[in-house]
DNA sequence: TCTGAAAGCAGAGACGT
DNA sequence: ACGTCTCTGCTTTCAGA
């Protein structure tokens, strides 16, 4: 049996291995990753551009502190609608919104799920009540995160 | 009244600046950052290394596509316990499972909030079944992602 | 597809303002 | 705290196996 690849491409071992790698520290140098994995500087440098040609590395970025920018709570809030939420104007209404970290649409009982940060109880609260007022939202539930255990990249299997 | 500032030290508009931008691409130089903000490369590193010294950029890392390394399907489970899990040992049960990609303590009904990332519902259904294997868990609740809309960096006001 | 080398540039830090 | 300068090292490309 092959190696199950993606849509989007081949993707071995090496090319996981180079992910996770990244994902851990994106400021190495195409020879300690070379290193890493049993390959030149030359070869890594064109492997990885063709994951970002490919799309499998969307971007590289940086991680940073919520609580360091204002933003030390958390919360998920589920947002039920009387109408299909899962449209772009949905969309772009919640990204209007720089709370709003993520938002996915959901099966059950709630319509789309948004993951959002705010500075005070008092800031999640208007965050709340401006959630209310996107078109056809007609309730939320809101789980408030208290402890963080951990937020981590996505495994690659490597 | 002054601006205010963090905890974990001083962070002016510049700073602020500089993560969102670094946010939106690592891989500028800090001569290009420089111009963006108006100040000369040499400053703008020192500032990005002060900023990683603190802790309010925790790491510089990439985005990968889940898709394309396996893992199409996501999903938040609420997990409900008979026993306090905001402990240590329950985050290590919760680590050691790759495809749990966050795990928060939470408020409410639930006690924790994972976020899964499995390649195919039949994974995510053993997933629940091992998270049924840590101390204390009595139940889950899972809502499935239908639809990602976006997932973007924490907002940092400028 | 990989290696190794050559050329251009960016990163890191010392110093002066 | 910012800018300039320098040196070191990495990135990027390419010829060749």
């Amino acid at each position: 049996m092959a190696e199950p690849d993606t849509v989007i491409g081949v993707m071995d071992r090496t090319d996981r291995q180079l992910l996770t790698l990244l994902q851990q520290d994106a400021t190495q140098s195409y020879v300690a990753l070379g290193q890493a994995v049993g390959l030149s500087g030359g070869t890594v440098h064109e492997r990885v551009r063709k994951l970002r040609e490919r799309g499998v590395i969307r971007r590289t970025t940086v991680d940073v502190d919520p609580a360091a920018v204002g933003k030390a709570v958390a919360a998920f809030v589920l947002i039920e609608a009387n109408a299909w939420m899962g449209d772009p104007p949905t969309a772009r209404a919640l990204a209007e919104l720089p709370w709003v970290q993520e938002a996915h649409v959901v099966a059950g009982a709630a319509s789309v799920l948004v993951k959002v940060r705010a500075g005070s109880p008092e800031e999640l609260q208007a965050v709340l009540k401006r959630l209310y007022r996107i078109a056809g939202v007609t309730g939320t539930q809101t789980i408030v995160v208290l402890e963080t255990f951990f937020e981590r990249p996505v495994d690659t299997g490597e």
